[in-house]
DNA sequence: AACAATACTCAACACAACGTTGATTATCCT
DNA sequence: AGGATAATCAACGTTGTGTTGAGTATTGTT
């Protein structure tokens, strides 16, 4: 007998329990967080978040995975060839569009988490995603030899120039569309035909 | 009465509880750290803890402040026109190496709050400092008026891309000196009269 | 519509860490 | 040497933890 996965039960406190969870690290930060003022605020009794997770840490991997697992699909359903393939300078790189889209349908959860009170290794993993996509750019646009600081060093500046600025757009409320931020990231960037000569006049 | 502030009693147990609360950060991360955990450890009665201060938040935040404050006096006391003036791009920063040279100096307790298990609210306030560096060389380097970027934007994304150098270079063991760690981080950031040369032959 | 499965509730449990207290001992400063 | 105070120790009630067993409510299935 395997489990019901589509019992709405347990969709309805999974949904319920991850929203509160969200809601509560904006005001208090993951680690004043209990079980009790999760389940508490979500109304339900204590005992029915032990059916679903193990502990409070248990509960944000595992929203942390279903975060993560979405952006990767995001990347993967790009044709790969276009993905990494840059466009002109006025044109938004089409890839990284499409994962300031999905932060923003996530933006409550993602500021949450990125923010002040969030977690230092989500903000390591994204990094880490961040950077493996750039390392294909990389690779793509410019010969080794010719790199004149270790690549490495270069992909940590860049990978988390990238988070940091999201970061800045999440906090001020995401004034910027898009496309415009995929734009600003590529003037900034040193990457590509036209690097360095995005920034000034 | 004014409490005394020479008592080596005081000074030796102070010392012991930062230590060992940098040591137990490397191991389990700070919010798996409880107070019976540092005292344990640092062979104290746990009531002597409480003599000090109020929580491990409290002994975290006053942890943080000493950092910060030792690094402001740092930039404070070289000249500020020498520290904001920037040199060839074969020369390093001065104020730069200064900081290289103070991050290493305390590298087991910086590498624990910029790490995975760290503080991110640490990781805002050095960005923040950074910023405040940067939004001078900017000023003296750069008319606003030919940003094709968002100043604020642009502050961050630099910002952002120390922080994380220099979290990489914790991490891999800092194999690099200060001069040449200032030397690449120059190389790779858009700002002053080398700009976007440094990076590639 | 009725039944079986199971998600959820509720009350209770032992356990661990918290933050505080009052009395005692050890150490430091002058 | 003597007064001040830091540190120890044992004990306290409180809060949150993770688990259990028994009852109730919802759900998917036939």
């Amino acid at each position: 007998m395997t489990k019901k996965l589509n019992d709405k039960r347990v969709m309805r406190t999974k949904r319920l329990i991850r929203d509160t969870l969200t809601e509560l690290m904006e005001q208090k930060g993951f680690d004043a967080i209990t079980v009790k003022d999760i389940t508490d605020k979500a109304m339900i009794n204590r005992g029915t978040f032990y059916l679903h997770y193990q502990d409070k840490y248990d509960l944000l991997e595992k929203s942390e995975a279903e975060f993560f697992s979405s952006l990767e699909q995001i990347v993967r359903d790009l044709n790969p060839q276009v993905a990494i393939s840059l466009t002109s300078q006025n044109e938004p790189f089409p890839v990284i569009v499409k994962l300031f889209d999905y932060f923003q349908e996530t933006a409550p959860f993602l500021k949450a988490l990125l923010g002040p009170k969030g977690d230092p290794k989500f903000q390591v993993k994204l990094k880490e995603m961040i950077k493996t996509l750039m390392r294909q750019v990389l690779l793509s646009q410019v010969n080794q030899e010719d790199l004149l600081v270790p690549e490495e060093f270069l992909l940590s500046y860049i990978s988390s120039a990238h988070v940091g600025v999201v970061q800045y757009w999440l906090e001020t409320g995401m004034q910027k569309s898009s496309e415009e931020m995929t734009l600003i990231l590529a003037k900034m960037t040193l990457l590509g035909p036209g690097h360095a000569t995005g920034l000034l006049k």
